[in-house]
RNA sequence: GGGCGCGUAGCUCAGUGGGAGAGCGCUUCCCUCACGAGGAAGAGGCCGCAGGUUCGAGUCCUGCCGCGCCCA
């Protein structure tokens, strides 16, 4: 038998080491198909929330497709997460041995980085388990895999042949503290206190001078022309003439252009082409000459002569003086404005002019707005279409090239004597042509993202025909952050048509940013955390997930507190207990097929309310509105059937006549843990196999189908008028501070009631006799009026009359402001016009019970008074 | 500068065109034989502000105020 409390630890891993045992992750390949791959988690550490957010909703829709018949399959997997993991094992070598890791050198160091990657494997594939997700083990992949090494290459080389990945020396986003370039979505802008100096720079052979203003004061050590707006009035006489470079003396031309905004500063731009993207641009139309003076650490190299060999901020410092010295500062303003900053390790990054891989990628876009403007691929909620059609319509190249040592080695050789360029899926014998064996590989390797972007079919075994990719592409569903909208869901659309010439999932599904109970950011500088693997040994997988799914509303962010993760359990602690009284109850159960006649009111009321849930379920599921489907059970199991059910029919279950009862009960209940399945798989798994009705098991059970049949209104009215009835007299009693447990005599006015629900009138509401009258009885209290029936408690003493009006008369204005609003809506001969034939009708029939009861109350309140 | 989202009970949030809801917290009562991680009853809301559309607006539209995010 059940212990009286939920204990989360023992059935957790009892119940996953079965169902891998049993391999029902493991799809069948018969039958309709739903494949979904796991955005797979960088090997950098512990899940975070957002992780167990992200997981938790795929295995709620996964679970449910599984019960629903579907053939499912659920790819997991790991992301070697290049520049992440690299910074994460350079920190970890430099505590633990003291080195870096030029030290070590590349092949020593990637050694040491596939021991961190083993181990993190099976870290993030044990905590992927403890959260229950049903993925397909034996499928496993991991972004560094050869199979998926192998499917880089083989992009590569392609995109490369077809003129879509070149090499080009343009500007990029550099990194001083990871050493290498970052693609623009790899930068972080960020509002940043700064200043604004305004410098003079004289004009060549006169006493005029053209002041700039730069935010960026070393970067002049590069200027090579002074530009402003074409049409400023300003200006006008000043373009063509020659600007002399202060502290360095070099002539800059004057120029024109529209890129420069009159609006900034003076209106007048120092041209940088090294180290400004608009600069550059100017710079290459103009042809200026470009001067990098920016050495891999941001410190100023030997171009920046005096300054040469100074860090960036030290070199700014120093200029500011030397400026302010020569009479060439004019003034410094406070300034606000955006900084790019790495996304990895937060430093600035610097624009630099660098050779680079990129991916040309304009036309490669345009399947993948197609796809989103034509419906073809949806996401939900729908407002992050926009967002990734700004994007993809404004889409830059891909700079692709990383300064890393850790990812997939661009597969290019370089001809040592001829300089011919190969790209080559395998390790080339000689130079294609020369002939030469002098050959030499890029040093570089690809922007992890790179190799994600192929992950819906890599992961399927492309570039090999497999059967899984024939079965399971294009996936059904994708679940991620709207982070990543641009990093991964585009780049996978893009190559997915290019290279599948399909695209790679029907659903987008953006979920939730979990933030801090005060709303701000989890993260680790600030310790505002909450690790999922805490609060799973804490309060189980089962109340982490049911939480999560609660928060889940779509379109929203999630503040978790973790007080949440507490009410959760103790519903977990409830389904428990309930299953737990029914076992109790279920010596002698004998299973039967129901017919309707062994139907009292209150199993018609329950198996109403349990088919309109699993319809409410069902369609929540199928809309991704997972705070919908939890709520709605929520509701049902515990308001309903614990509170209502089961306290109904304890009496029941005393008689000898009970197994009817028992059915009815266990039917509830098989089909509650139904629903509940995908978002407690554990506690679900535990409690059914108990059920005399239990299989194999709820993993692979059969999903409650709505059904017509089974919706009995009339009785549910007839129940819930019972329960107002009920909540009348528990009223009264409370209103009169007596005690729950002392019984009460009831008088009832007007129709007899069914011996049935004179029954749960006595049972529900601790009544011990029930007299029928003509007349209100004195000393008694009105619990309950409708046309139908007046419900009197006798109080004989205990009670207080002028208490006793105050209450009807609180009761009266209650009704009498509904009447109003009736009385108006109804005189209003627009809304009988207009309004729905069905709202009139039911407006009247409100009416009418208000006035109904109005009358009775008058006529008591007339009485006592 | 462009775009997006959010302002509903003390707190955290559901609710998208027809009678204001939940959890937690609060008050009162109950050791009722599944559960005190429970049960019963209750208090608590100009649904940010101002207009508009509509027979009817928390829900749709516009503006404003406040908060947050993305992009440039």
């Amino acid at each position: 038998m059940l212990s009286t409390r939920y204990d989360p630890k023992s059935i957790e891993k009892k119940w996953y080491d079965y169902w891998l045992e049993k391999g029902f992750f493991t799809p069948k390949g018969k039958g309709e198909k739903f494949s979904i791959v796991i955005p797979p988690p960088n090997i950098t550490g512990r899940i975070h929330m957002g992780h167990a957010l992200n997981i938790t909703l795929q295995d709620i829709v996964v679970r449910y497709k599984r019960m629903k018949g579907y053939d499912v399959l659920w790819v997991p997997g790991e992301d070697h997460a290049g520049i992440a993991t690299q910074n994460a094992v350079e920190k970890f070598l430099l505590k633990t041995e003291g080195k870096k890791r030029s030290e070590i050198g590349r092949e020593k160091f990637l050694e040491k980085t596939w021991e961190w990657a083993n181990e993190y494997k099976e870290v993030i594939k044990r905590q992927i388990m403890a959260l229950g997700a049903s993925v397909d083990w034996t499928r496993e992949r991991f972004t560094l895999d050869e199979g998926l090494s192998r499917a880089v290459r083989k992009v590569f080389v392609d995109l490369y042949k077809k003129g879509l990945i070149y090499k080009g020396k343009y500007i990029v986003n550099w990194c001083p503290r990871c050493k290498t370039v970052l693609s623009d979505e790899e930068v972080e802008h960020k509002e940043e206190e700064g200043k604004l100096y305004y410098v003079r720079y004289p004009i060549k052979d006169s006493d005029e001078y053209v002041i700039i203003a730069t935010t960026r004061p070393e970067t002049m050590l590069g200027d090579t022309a002074v530009a402003v707006h074409p049409k400023d009035e300003r200006y006008k006489d000043l373009v063509g003439k020659i600007a002399i470079l202060p502290l360095v003396g070099r002539e800059l031309p004057i120029i024109a252009d529209r890129r420069v905004d009159p609006k900034f500063g003076t209106g007048a731009l120092k041209v940088t082409p090294a180290h400004d993207p608009t600069d550059f641009l100017i710079g290459q139309d103009h042809n200026l000459d470009v001067i990098d003076i920016m050495d891999d650490d941001a410190k100023i190299n030997e171009n920046g002569g005096k300054y040469a060999g100074l860090d960036r901020y030290e070199a700014r410092k120093r200029i500011v003086e030397d400026l302010e010295r020569e009479g060439y500062l004019v003034r410094i303003e406070d300034y606000k404005h955006s900084v790019g900053h790495c996304y990895r390790c937060d430093t600035v990054v610097e624009p630099r002019i660098m050779d680079q891989w990129f991916v040309k990628t304009k036309l490669l876009a345009e399947r993948g707005i197609k796809a989103a403007e034509d419906g073809e691929i949806q996401f939900f909620p729908k407002r992050w279409t926009k967002v990734y059609l700004n994007w993809m319509n404004d889409i830059r190249d891909w700079c692709i090239s990383r300064q890393l040592w850790w990812g997939h080695r661009i597969p290019v050789w370089y001809c040592e004597d001829c300089g011919h360029v190969m790209a080559s899926e395998e390790v080339p014998e000689r130079c294609e042509k020369c002939g030469s064996t002098n050959l030499k590989q890029d040093e570089d390797v690809l922007d992890t993202w790179f190799s994600s972007a192929l992950w819906p079919f890599s992961t399927l075994g492309w570039p090999n025909e497999t059967e899984d990719l024939k079965r399971y592409y294009p996936t059904d569903l994708l679940v991620t952050g709207f982070d990543i909208i641009f990093f991964w869901v585009a780049r996978m659309i893009m190559m997915g048509y290019e290279f599948m010439g399909e695209k790679p999932f029907s659903h987008v599904y953006i979920h939730q940013l979990v933030r801090d109970k005060y709303g701000r950011k989890m993260s680790k500088s600030l310790g505002n955390g909450i690790d999922p693997l805490d609060m799973i040994d804490k309060y189980g997988a089962d109340p982490l997930r049911f939480t999560l799914s609660m928060l889940a509303a779509q379109g929203r962010d999630i503040k978790l507190d973790e007080r949440y993760f507490e009410s959760y359990k103790r519903f977990a602690n409830k389904i428990w207990n309930a299953t737990r009284f029914v076992l109790l109850n279920l010596e002698d159960f004998e299973k039967i097929d129901l017919e309707e006649t062994d139907l009292k009111i209150v199993d018609k009321w329950i198996f109403s309310r349990l088919e309109k849930t699993v319809k409410t379920v069902t369609d929540s599921l199928e809309s991704y509105d997972f705070n919908i489907a939890a709520h709605a059970i929520y509701d049902f199991f515990w308001k309903e059937f614990c509170d209502w059910y089961i306290e109904a029919v304890k009496p029941r279950l005393q008689s000898g006549d009970r197994r009817a009862v028992q059915n009815v009960l266990v039917s509830v209940l098989d089909q509650s843990l139904k629903l509940l399945h995908p978002m407690m798989p554990f506690l679900t798994e535990e409690l059914w196999q108990k059920l005399p009705t239990s299989g194999e098991s709820i993993t692979i059970s059969k999903w409650p189908e709505y059904d017509e049949r089974w919706i009995f209104e009339s009785e549910e009215l007839e129940f819930e008028r019972l329960m107002q009835m009920v909540r009348g007299v528990r009223n009264v009693r409370a209103e009169v501070n007596m005690p729950q447990t002392k019984k009460v005599s009831v008088a009832v006015k007007g129709e007899r009631l069914s011996n049935e629900v004179e029954g749960y009138l006595k049972n529900l509401g601790n009544v011990q006799s029930v007299e029928y009258v003509s007349e209100r009885p004195k000393a008694s209290a009105t619990a309950f009026v409708d046309d139908r029936n007046e419900v009197y408690v006798e109080l004989g003493g205990m009670i207080d009359i002028s208490k006793e009006l105050e209450r009807l008369k609180k009761k009266l204005a209650k009704l009498q402001k509904d009447r109003e609003m009736f009385e108006k809506k109804l005189s209003n001969e627009k809304f009988v016009e207009n309004a729905p034939e069905s709202v009139v009708e039911e407006t009247k029939v409100r009416l009418n019970d208000v006035k109904d009861q109005m009358e009775r109350l008058e006529k008591i309140i007339e009485e006592l008074e």
